[in-house]
DNA sequence: GATATCGGGATTTTT
DNA sequence: TCCCGATATC
């Protein structure tokens, strides 16, 4: 028997030995499933399947990078980096590279980041002659996203009467018209949004037999990660690519499913079995990596979960130590608590600092660590923020590079079209787009043809200037490499030179990082040769690809000593022996905008799991009775989840005096009243003056009332029908014909016809008052009556 | 057309 | 508190 296999237990060797059909992997945390789906490839690979027919689907770059490199060390060869590996996003964009002229973009399509895509919506936006402020571009985007990773088109958008109804009573009526000329104005750039590289992919498997057959017969077995956290265009893509050979394996933990906000779906779980009916099913349930008194207390928290799939965690280790349960006066006492509470360990219990990992819930949070951890002298990292490619100097360079590869990008042509100055002004630039619009041709055939637009003679210098410059960098790529062309753009436009004359510290910074970014180029430029069929794989083109899919998490070292600081979401599939769960506070975690309905309120349980799970041996759980926010201090209570913890776990005594200690079903509002008496000496000089009474009353169930603090939704103007006065929208993902339903605008009605994909059912429902309506359940709230 | 200043909005999570 | 973008002013 192979090595690898010797440190498997029988289900997970049962996992890696299945071989051929569909197979499915469910199981809790830390019981191995990424060990699984790793060693079942370097297995399909020791066992005679060539890498170059394996695709494996990750949920980060890094954790594509890890496996690869597990891989590659259990097999001792480099035949791993033969695999198709890589993010949904990342691979797909990768071979949309070589395909993307087939369904009508370039090949050397720009990806448009979060950035350039609300930039986008706020000019379609405006040209539409609508608000901005109103028709907020992020807002905007998210319904837009909503819509895509649904695979729900523009028309369809339009055309679906519940969409329709909640654009119209958040008020935003024109989304459709924005989402259409957005699409339209994306494709016109030549330019995907992140979301497209999944949309357009399903649109060439689905349009395009020969890309579909292609793929279809290279990707003989295919792997899918963290299966819980993908989304309906992710699953139909999988679902056409595994069309042929059926060899699909997934693995996920429904617990752990914590991405709905970007479209995932655990509906995905459920269809796997639907439509692959001879799927083998393995459940994993020995937990490898927690102590036990940590496992129970996430297994006693999910509980609180309704329709959670059964899972029977179980672990070999012992108790361990009890979870520190920790209260704070302020966020910055957190902080310093942490920070001492770090040095402590790693003198008495000999940790390193990479042992430790602090988690929250926002970003925001991260300000009081850092400033604790850098006072105290304690290296850390701080997963989150902004990626080396997001930074201005950066993306500007990087907007000169895109116009090279692609004129019609639009938003780096607007970008650099007059930095450094040129002459080249607002007035100018508004002219040019009114042209380009009024014409139908893009805004760089406009500046290709300034002559004809009668501009005044110093502006029509100033471009027809830049046009040839553009065009001699162009021209330059034909025959130099990435490298040589991104350095003589520098120095051509004077670019380097400019920063280079600042000298403020940030000026000096900026230049450095002008030259990391050209080591980089040159690094891709030399980098070895990958696999056979890319097309121009070192080119400019796939470096600009490339970089866009990055995240600041894939340019940090995640080995390095150092105390680890990120979101819980970017600490998914990641274990750390000391684990902070920081800032369980109501309005923070549950997070204020994730408690208006049951199945956000159990996501945000799931992510509380999440971080429970992450520790191996200690676990502290911290909250502070106040924080600043946005400079201003308020008072959060204790979060809700914290009732939720068994108490024979949990040790609170160490959060010093003044707290109850009265078992499970303590309700933590209570915990607050007296400030004094907080443990571990971090209370000097607060200012204990506002424990005035708390700032709402905390319901205990959560469903049934609406805190005070979320202000009423606008009331949809007059219906024809008014709903029942105890409306609550039912879970219709198992609807029936023949089930009576109510609707809050047609009425009441019965099922005649269940129809659509699964991912986007559609019930024509027979109303009394209105007749056949077409309903589509992803989006419509209907009552079921019976 | 370029630059300085002021004010408002932001924080949920990410590819 | 901080950052960006709109506006006023040169
Ligand atoms: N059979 C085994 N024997 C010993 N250790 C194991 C075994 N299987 C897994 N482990 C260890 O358990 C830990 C968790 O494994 P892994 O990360 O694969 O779990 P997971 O199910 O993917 O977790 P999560 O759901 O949190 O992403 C790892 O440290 C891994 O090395």
């Amino acid at each position: 028997m192979q090595d690898y296999l010797q440190g498997l237990n029988a289900q997970q060797r049962e996992a890696v030995l299945h071989r051929d059909g569909p197979l499915m992997i469910v199981a809790g945390a830390g019981s191995g499933k990424t060990k699984v789906l790793t060693t079942r490839i370097a297995h399909l690979m020791a066992t005679g399947v060539d890498a170059f027919n394996i695709l494996a689907l990750t949920f980060t770059n890094k954790a594509a990078k890890e496996m690869k490199e597990r891989i590659e060390k259990v097999l001792q060869n480099s035949e791993a980096r033969n695999l198709y590996i890589g993010t949904f996003h990342s691979v797909f964009a990768r071979i949309l590279r070589g395909e993307a002229h087939r369904i009508g973009y370039p090949n050397d399509f720009t990806i448009y980041d979060t950035d350039d895509t609300k930039s986008v919506i706020k000019t379609v936006v405006n040209e539409l002659n609508l608000d901005d402020k109103h028709y907020k571009p992020a807002a905007v985007y998210n319904r837009i996203s909503g819509a895509k990773n649904a695979l729900v088109g523009p028309v369809e958008y339009a055309n679906d009467y519940a969409i329709q109804q909640e654009d119209m009573r958040t008020n935003r009526p024109a989304i459709a018209q924005i989402y259409d000329a957005y699409v339209k104005r994306c494709y016109k750039n030549g330019a995907m949004d992140f979301d497209d590289l999944l949309l357009k992919f399903y649109e060439l498997l689905k349009n395009v037999p020969e890309s579909l057959s292609k793929y279809q017969r290279k990707f003989k077995y295919i792997l899918v990660d963290e299966y819980q956290d993908t989304n309906p265009a992710q699953y139909e893509v999988i679902k056409l690519l595994g069309a042929m050979h059926e060899n699909v394996c997934v693995v996920g933990d429904d617990a752990q499913s914590i991405y709905s906000f970007r479209g995932a779906t655990i509906e995905n779980i459920l269809q796997f079995q639907k439509d692959y009916e001879d799927a083998k099913v393995v459940k994993l349930e020995q937990n490898y990596r927690s102590s036990k008194s940590i496992l129970d207390v996430a297994n006693e928290v999910i509980k609180n979960n309704k329709g959670q799939i059964p899972k029977n965690l179980w672990t070999e280790k012992g108790e361990g130590e009890k979870i520190k349960l920790v209260r704070l006066n302020t966020d910055n006492d957190e902080g310093k608590y942490v920070a001492d509470t770090i040095q402590e360990q790693k003198l008495r219990n000999h940790y390193n600092n990479r042992d430790f990992a602090i988690l929250y819930r926002t970003n925001a949070q991260s300000r009081a660590f850092e400033e604790s951890l850098r006072r105290m002298g304690i290296p850390y990292t701080m997963f989150g923020g902004l990626s080396f490619y997001s930074r201005k100097e950066i993306k500007d360079y990087v907007a000169y590079l895109r116009v090279i590869v692609n004129p019609r990008d639009e938003e780096a042509l607007k970008r650099i079209i007059n930095y450094p100055v040129r002459g080249i002004g607002k007035t100018t630039i508004d002219k040019t787009v009114l042209v380009a619009n009024q014409n139908n041709i893009s805004m760089w055939e406009v500046l290709e043809r300034a002559r004809e637009v009668g501009f005044k003679a110093g502006t029509l210098e100033a471009i027809e200037n830049f046009v040839v410059m553009i065009k001699s960098f162009a021209s330059m790529l034909q025959s130099k490499n990435a490298y040589d062309v991104a350095v003589h753009v520098g120095k051509q436009t004077n670019f380097v030179k400019e920063l280079f004359n600042d000298k403020s510290t940030e000026g000096v910074q900026r230049y450095e990082n002008v030259q990391e970014l050209l080591n980089s180029i040159k690094e891709w430029t030399e980098s070895p040769d990958t696999e056979e069929g890319e097309v121009n794989d070192k080119g400019l083109g796939s470096y600009l690809q490339q970089i866009t899919l990055l995240t600041d998490a894939d340019e940090k070292d995640p080995n390095a000593d150092t105390v680890k600081l990120m979101s819980i979401h970017a600490a998914k599939g990641l274990e750390f022996g000391c684990v902070f769960a920081a800032g369980l506070e109501e309005m923070l975690f549950p997070n204020a905008l994730s408690i208006n309905s049951r199945e956000e309120l159990e996501e945000e349980r799931r992510l509380f799991y999440v971080v429970i799970t992450r520790a191996k041996e200690r676990l502290w759980i911290s909250y502070a009775n106040t924080r600043y926010r946005f400079g201003n201090l308020v008072q959060n209570e204790p979060s809700r989840f914290l009732e939720e913890l068994p108490e024979q776990y949990v040790d609170r005594s160490f959060a010093g005096g003044g707290m109850r200690n009265q078992g499970i079903g303590n309700r933590s509002a209570y915990d607050r009243m007296n400030g004094g008496g907080w443990g571990g000496g971090q209370s000097a000089n607060q200012a204990e003056k506002r424990y005035g009474p708390p700032p709402s009353k905390k319901a205990s169930t959560p469903t049934s009332t609406t805190p005070s603090y979320i202000s009423p939704k606008p009331q949809n103007k007059p219906v024809e029908h008014v709903p029942s006065a105890d409306f609550v929208a039912s879970d219709v993902s198992n609807l029936q014909v023949g089930q009576r339903v109510e609707h809050q605008k047609f009425g009441f009605g019965e099922v005649v016809k269940m129809e659509g994909s699964a991912h986007n059912p559609i019930a024509t429902v027979k109303f009394e008052l209105n007749g056949e309506k077409k309903i589509m359940l992803n989006y419509a709230r209907l009552r079921i009556i019976e």
